[in-house]
DNA sequence: TAGGCCATCTGGTCCT
DNA sequence: AGGACCAGATGGCCTA
C-alpha cells in the first residue's frame, strides 16, 4: 500500500478547541510504543497516562468565569498554529534530505521511514567508501585516513556507527544498493 | 475494504 | 511563564 505522489493535503483547522475535543473518545491513549520504549521516555508516558485515566481528558476551559475560558481557548488556538507551524518545518526537513538522497524511486515520494533509513544507510556507505579510499595511505603518514579509521573504531566499539552486529564497511555499499532495489520494488 | 501514510489536535512534560 | 517537544488519538486520502 503506497500512498505517494499525493498533492499535499491541507486540513481546515479546527476553529472550536471544544468541538475538535468532542469528536475524541475519551478513552486513554493505546499502549506505549516500542519506540518510546527505546528512547527511554516509557515513564514519561506513563505519568501522562495516568494523569490522563483521572480525569480524562481535560476540556481547555470547561470550568471558570468566561474570559478565563476565552483566553483558554484562545491559547489553545495560538498552540495549535505554532505545532502546524513545527510539523511544516519537519516535514520541509525531510523534503530537503529526500533531494539528496539518491534513490530510484523518482516517480513516487518516499515516505518518511524510508527516507530515514535511506539516509542512515547512505551515510554508512558513504563512511565506508571514504575508509575504502583513505585505507590505501602509507602507515605513518599524516593525512585523514588513520584518524578517519581510528575515529571509526571508535564508532564501532561503542555502538555507534557500525551497531554490534553489523556487517563490516565494505557491506554497508550494498546494503544500501539492496535497500533501494527493495524499495523500488514497493516492498 | 483493509491497511499504510499523513495532518492535525491535544495535553503532559521539558527547557529557557 | 511561555514555547518547544513529544506521543496518543483521530480521521481523511490513497492504493492494492
Amino acid at each position: 500500500m503506497k500512498t505517494k505522489n499525493r498533492p499535499p493535503r491541507r486540513r481546515v483547522p479546527a476553529q472550536d478547541p471544544e468541538a475538535a475535543a468532542g469528536e475524541r473518545t475519551p478513552d486513554g491513549p493505546q499502549q506505549g510504543s516500542g519506540l518510546e520504549l527505546a528512547k527511554g521516555l516509557r515513564s514519561r508516558t506513563v505519568r501522562a497516562q495516568g494523569a490522563r485515566a483521572e480525569g480524562g481528558r481535560r476540556r481547555p476551559g470547561a470550568s471558570g468565569p468566561g474570559g478565563r475560558r476565552e483566553n483558554s481557548v484562545q491559547r489553545r488556538l495560538e498552540s495549535n498554529e505554532r505545532e502546524r507551524q513545527r510539523m511544516h518545518k519537519l516535514n520541509n526537513a525531510f523534503q530537503a534530505l529526500r533531494e539528496v538522497i539518491p534513490h530510484v524511486r523518482a516517480d513516487k515520494k518516499l515516505s518518511k521511514i524510508e527516507t530515514l533509513t535511506l539516509a542512515k544507510n547512505y551515510i554508512k556507505s558513504l563512511t565506508s567508501t571514504i575508509l575504502t579510499m583513505s585505507s590505501g595511505r602509507l602507515p605513518g603518514l599524516d593525512g585523514p585516513g588513520p584518524k578517519l579509521y581510528q575515529h571509526y573504531q571508535q564508532q564501532a566499539a561503542a555502538g555507534g556507527a557500525l551497531g554490534a552486529t553489523e556487517p563490516q564497511p565494505e557491506g554497508h555499499l550494498q546494503r544500501y544498493s539492496t535497500q533501494i532495489h527493495s524499495f523500488r520494488e514497493g516492498s
